[in-house]
DNA sequence: GTGGTCTAGACCACC
DNA sequence: GTGGTCTAGACCACA
């Protein structure tokens, strides 16, 4: 399910930290759902134990998740207490980004719009090929 | 006129040359137009020279500008030869990038949709405000 | 076993570059295998890592090696997909320059070719000192 | 009749002072005879006129030639003193880093000298051309 | 431990 | 003044 772009800049810690917060968000990961284990998830991404366990500790620090001594790690209770904003930020920085990026290029509004709506149209067949 | 932000994860140097590439593709910057000397753009981001000497050590590999010694830098004359894709690939990214978010926390294709035009219109504001 | 000229006019990371493109052209390094690391090849070489950085940073450009993230160096799968023409340039522009001046010192063809077989057997037994 | 390579690692003045010691050596520049102006030859090889002084400030320092203020620079009449040996080491050494190249990239003693005859030939024709 | 980025500051060739 | 190379040493992500 979750996926790390290795060539990407952004961390393999925050891309994990970001899967799990979206998974939260969407409830496929409940209050007192067991996270995977940092072995199971290091194999399944081909990474380094101690770069999941870095994106666990962040998450707990933040307070999405809790850790069982000898347990595992589980999604805490008030795990949504600040998802609305997190989620906010995360989409407003990412689509803000986007429109930054083609207004800088010269692109019109129409054509940022048109070229947004293609995109999306794109993505929507994505998911038929089972992406 | 260009602007790095020094908190994000995408180096400094990264940033700059994608800044450049913009300026290229809109023509603001046209074939032999001088570019900013290392040193006085080092100094108006606050940055290090050798920060900018990357980028533009960078920009002159890919072949977007050319180097005269003890002269400065310049927009190569074949500087567009690769911009459309360049362009298209910077973009392709960064709004597909936006759309895979959004899709992630659950929202639906017309969330998408509306959330985008939102935030298209709060940026074209945003130009009237003097940013 | 690689050797560097501080004192030449050639970059230092320009003569590590080329050393090894040599070793990969002769099979010494195949495909896969490690490069000593930064630090180590910096050390031996009585240079600062940043030097030796710089060269395996163009040689990943140029596609001759790849890069694992806390890992190491590696020689690339295709690094000899430009060898030949590589090796070609190299050789090709070393002996015709010898050439070029010994014309240039008035020389006769003669002369240049008993010179070099000069030069070339005093080579050869440089060898058999155990150079 | 002088040329310089700008792209090359080997600074223009160096490259401009083994151009006149050749000259010298081959007898095309006897005692006495003037050299052209700083400016004029600045001129014919596109470059800075600081460039050419600092060639021919060497070679005064080096006593290959003498300058009369507000006349201009001429050949020493001792400038042939160092020339035997000058001569043999910059014929020696490039002939050796051709050798050595064509060593390291694993040519037997019997492909470097072939190599070597078959640029010589080429080399030759190319007189022919009017190179 | 690895490589990657960035800083601060040196020296050099060239304009 | 310009850019290019190199050093010394910092911090970070990753194994």
């Amino acid at each position: 399910m979750i996926k790390v772009d290795t060539s990407s800049f952004v961390p393999i810690y925050e891309q994990i930290k970001k899967e799990f917060k979206k998974e939260i968000f969407r409830g496929d990961l409940k209050p007192n759902d067991p996270l995977p284990s940092i072995r199971d998830l290091a194999t399944e991404l081909l990474i380094n134990p101690n770069t999941v366990a870095r994106a666990y500790r962040d998450l707990e620090m933040e307070g999405f998740i809790y850790t069982k001594k000898g347990k595992g790690c589980y999604v805490a209770d008030d795990s949504t207490r600040f998802m609305a904003e997190e989620r906010k930020s995360i989409l407003m920085i990412s689509i803000d980004e986007a429109i930054e990026e083609a207004k800088k290029f010269g692109l019109s509004p129409e054509e940022i719009k048109r070229l947004f709506e293609e995109r999306l149209g794109a993505s929507l067949k994505g998911i038929d090929k089972g992406e």
